[in-house]
DNA sequence: AACTTTGGCCTCTGCT
DNA sequence: AGCAGAGGCCAA
């Protein structure tokens, strides 16, 4: 096959909604007004190409590609010779042949989509968004989920109009009209955001439309699930441990925006819809509000906003597949090389399996070097550390020349002031001794530099608008974008399944802020003043003055780094250290774990309103119980809080402890106070079996068994789920757990305290005052009654070998159960 | 599509 | 009692 360079016009559109192949084509959506559902298809042959020095091909080769069958067509980009392949096959195969021939490609395997995008440089277009619901039947169980015939549906765009249809008949024609009604509605949307869609709305709308025979182009729309996006984007923002227990909508929708769900319980769907008349229009009211309840929730957190602003910065598409950091950052790196005509060379290597092979070193953790109730804690931290890291090395892939000088002979060179690595142009990373050249700029450190530049121009913007207008909130999001890019960048260049990925310069990144962590510290003790902890970033220095302190910080960017960085081969200037914040109080419990109570953040003083800082504690988890939060959080409270902390007598918080193992041991508890949450991470049937030396299979852990149970009965488990569960019996060996849904107010109180709820504050109490013995509190059964419990447990077992409980207590042996504890 | 990273603490299970 | 492995969630 004979085609002439440039023989296919290139398409560049002004925007592009959205991209997928079909076939061997690429089909485009782009906007157009003139058509009635406001999106024109623009179909292109689908790219498998890849490029290859003109230099390096010899003539002969040249032509056989001319003739050959596998290729579409040749075209010459200045130096560059781009061939494209018949399919992504051929695209494989003869990359891995011209390797043979010592004819390096690049660019190759590429998605047609990625390559479109990068090499047009397109935009990524507005899109109309709405938000979508449906009900189906509830009889049906989630293993035959496609089998569930659709109830009703809703969709609430983002103008706010909105719609609610509901099933006429419960027949087929009834389902199909129904489907075919939101088909013409959907038409007017290209972004459609459901909670959980991604498990539960979508494959069910795609399997009652196939099983109708109604065709549409699936994969024309961005498929968003609300869900997945709220669970990455708000991550970080959530304070305590209650708000993480559920991640259904009206869980979420309590917890942001303080409203309560529709009464419909979702488990009886069909009975509302078949009851029909005005349950019938209670079902549609709750469809409609499960919506709503969605724009709101956008409304407030603009996360899916934020998301179409990453996909505009990358050049992604805003669904969920877009939401993946690789995605993000393969889409970022590749645009960039287009810029600035570089191309990468075609990763051949077979695909990675993630294994213990490529992992890597990351931060350093201090271990907390002292104990008690520590005073005028000041921290500082560096701004946005592996960004900068990236950028001061110039580390990338490609700008990485070779490993030399081991970390001993980088450390002596520097503590005798001079350089490590001799050569001009050259620059080592500490502890890896990995080399990078300074020019060209690299394509990690470019995208970087260039989405903190931009960050920048959207801060100045930011600035410049009046706060709150549209104007203002468009360049804030732009600026959480930019930096949400700038920092997956790290991430990405770590992960094994990266297309760029290298493990050389992500370990690099890494070390590199250990050495300079360890050299900051390093200094801070030479001037007297004392280290007590640091993680990652930041570090916390006790024994000196706010101004002295403040006097250190200056005196490391002015001095210490640029000397260090120099020595290093580096350009100084990035790396800089900022005193964050200081504690009038700080009681480190681990690593990872402390609370304090600020005396400033920033400069400004703290006030009775400012809340201690707690991070890593139970309090903070979504997998502890309420109990244990709560408890925990008084303790902290009198500890380190603003109004009622500073307390120093140990006496308090005995009584305190007592106060709550009574609590616990004997009055009334509700399920929320006792139940365990925990996620599932992956499918129920993946997790590790282990076989006991008996022959038996061991059990596994309590979450894992209780979803099996929820499964059996037919609950909607999957990856991600949140399975509640009760301990009713901690002293068989293993627990005796029941599913949450089963609980009737059985729950083994001693267990309960014993590990769960007294040992968190315990251990607060034991890094506070660690002269007092705190063990004696968590104690409840003493040793001989343990055994007791025991013995009499292993009878039971024998006697009746029923190692799970479920299913509903009788009320009188609830009650039995009750009195006995 | 199923895939940001490592460091770290903690609970549960089964074994010695 | 202490260990190791599995697993979860959190800090950065």
């Amino acid at each position: 096959m004979i085609s002439a360079a440039n023989s296919e016009p290139r398409f560049q559109p002004d925007g592009v909604i959205n991209a997928y192949v079909e076939g061997w084509e690429l089909v485009l959506v782009l906007s157009d007004a003139s058509m009635p559902s406001g999106i024109r298809l623009r179909r292109i042959p689908a790219e498998h190409s890849c490029l290859v020095k003109i230099s390096e091909v010899p003539e002969l080769l040249r032509s056989m590609l001319r003739e050959s069958t596998a290729v579409r067509g040749l075209r010459e980009e200045g130096e560059w010779l781009r061939i494209r392949w018949r399919d992504s096959f051929d695209c494989r195969k003869y990359c891995k042949l011209l390797v043979e021939k010592s004819i390096t490609t690049y660019d190759g395997f590429l998605d047609p989509i990625l390559r479109f995008m990068a090499d047009n440089q397109a935009k990524v277009a507005a899109r109309r968004l709405c938000y979508f619901d449906l009900e189906s039947d509830s009889r049906v169980p989630f293993s035959r989920l496609h089998d569930a015939r659709i109830l009703s549906w809703a969709l609430v765009c983002s103008d706010g109009s909105e719609i609610v249809e509901v099933l006429s008949d419960d027949t087929e024609a009834a389902e199909r009209e129904l489907l075919r009604s939101l088909w013409n509605r959907l038409d007017k949307h290209d972004q459609v955001a459901a909670w959980n869609g991604d498990k539960f709305d979508f494959p069910l709308l795609k399997a009652r439309s196939e099983h109708h025979a109604i065709s549409m182009p699936w994969k024309r729309w961005l498929w968003l699930d609300h869900l997945e996006l709220f669970r990455k984007m708000n991550a970080h923002a959530a304070e305590s441990g209650a708000e993480k227990q559920s991640f259904s909508l009206g869980a979420i929708a309590k917890a942001v925006l303080g409203e309560s769900k529709g009464d419909v319980d979702g488990s009886k769907t069909w009975q509302t819809w078949a009851a029909g008349g005005a349950e019938r229009e209670r079902l549609a009211d709750y469809n409609l509000r499960d919506a709503q309840l969605m724009k709101k929730l956008e409304d407030k957190t603009g996360y899916v906003a934020l998301l179409g602003s990453i996909a505009e910065v990358c050049g992604s598409f805003p669904d969920s597949r877009g939401m993946m950091a690789s995605v993000q950052v393969e889409n970022l790196l590749q645009r960039l090389a287009v810029q600035r005509g570089f191309r990468f060379e075609t990763p051949i290597a077979a695909h990675k399996v993630k294994g213990a092979e490529d992992s890597y070193r990351g931060a350093y953790v201090m271990e907390p070097a002292e104990r008690g109730i520590v005073k005028n804690v000041h921290v500082a931290d560096f701004s946005s550390l592996y960004p900068t890291i990236i950028r001061t090395w110039n580390m990338s892939p490609e700008t990485k020349t070779r490993r030399s000088r081991s970390e001993r002979e980088i450390d002596s060179s520097v503590r005798h002031g001079s350089k490590p690595w001799p050569f001009d142009g050259e620059c080592i990373s500490p502890i890896t001794g990995v080399v990078f050249k300074m020019q060209p700029q690299g394509m990690l450190s470019g995208a970087v530099a260039e989405m903190m530049r931009l960050r920048k121009e959207s801060n100045d913007r930011k600035a410049r608008s009046v706060p709150g207008t549209a104007e203002w909130q468009e360049a804030a999001r732009k600026s959480d974008a930019y930096k949400i890019a700038a920092n997956s960048c790290y991430g990405a260049i770590g992960m094994t399944t990266f297309r760029h990925h290298d493990v050389e310069v992500a370990e690099s990144v890494s070390q590199a802020a250990v050495w300079l962590i360890r050299q900051t510290i390093e200094a801070a003790d030479k001037r007297g003043l004392h280290a007590i902890y640091c993680d990652t970033d930041s570090v916390f220095v006790s024994g000196c003055t706010r101004e002295e302190f403040a006097d250190f910080v200056a005196w490391c960017n002015a001095e210490l780094y640029p000397r260090l960085l120099r020595l290093l081969g580096c350009e100084p200037g990035l790396i800089n250290l900022a005193y964050e914040k200081a504690f009038e109080r700080i009681v480190f419990v681990q690593k990872k774990r402390y609370c304090g109570r600020y005396s400033h953040y920033k400069g400004t003083a703290a006030t009775s309103e400012s809340k201690p800082e707690v991070k890593g504690l139970e309090y903070k988890r979504g997998d502890s119980i309420r109990l244990a939060r709560q408890l925990q959080e008084e303790a902290v409270d009198l500890l380190v809080g603003q109004e009622h902390g500073g307390n120093e007598d140990p006496e308090i918080f005995k009584r305190l402890l007592e106060r709550w193992r009574e609590r616990v041991l004997v009055q009334p508890l509700e399920l929320a106070d006792v139940v365990v949450v925990k996620g599932l991470n992956k499918p129920i049937n993946s997790y590790a079996k282990r076989i006991k030396k008996d022959g038996m299979e061991a059990r596994q852990l309590p979450h894992i068994e209780v979803a099996k149970i929820l499964t059996e009965r037919g609950r909607e488990i999957t990856e991600g789920s949140r399975i509640g569960y009760v301990i009713i019996d901690g002293s068989t060996n293993p627990q005796t757990v029941i599913p949450a849904e089963d609980w009737s107010g059985k729950v083994d109180r001693s267990a309960a305290w014993e590990s769960l709820v007294a040992p968190p504050t315990i251990r607060v109490l034991e890094a506070a005052f660690p002269a007092i013995d705190w063990k004696p509190f968590e104690i409840v059964r003493t040793k001989e009654q343990k055994s007791k419990a025991r013995k009499a447990a292993r009878a039971n077992q024998e006697s009746a070998p029923v190692l799970f409980e479920s299913g509903q207590y009788s009320r009188s042996k609830e009650k039995n159960d009750a009195e006995a504890d």
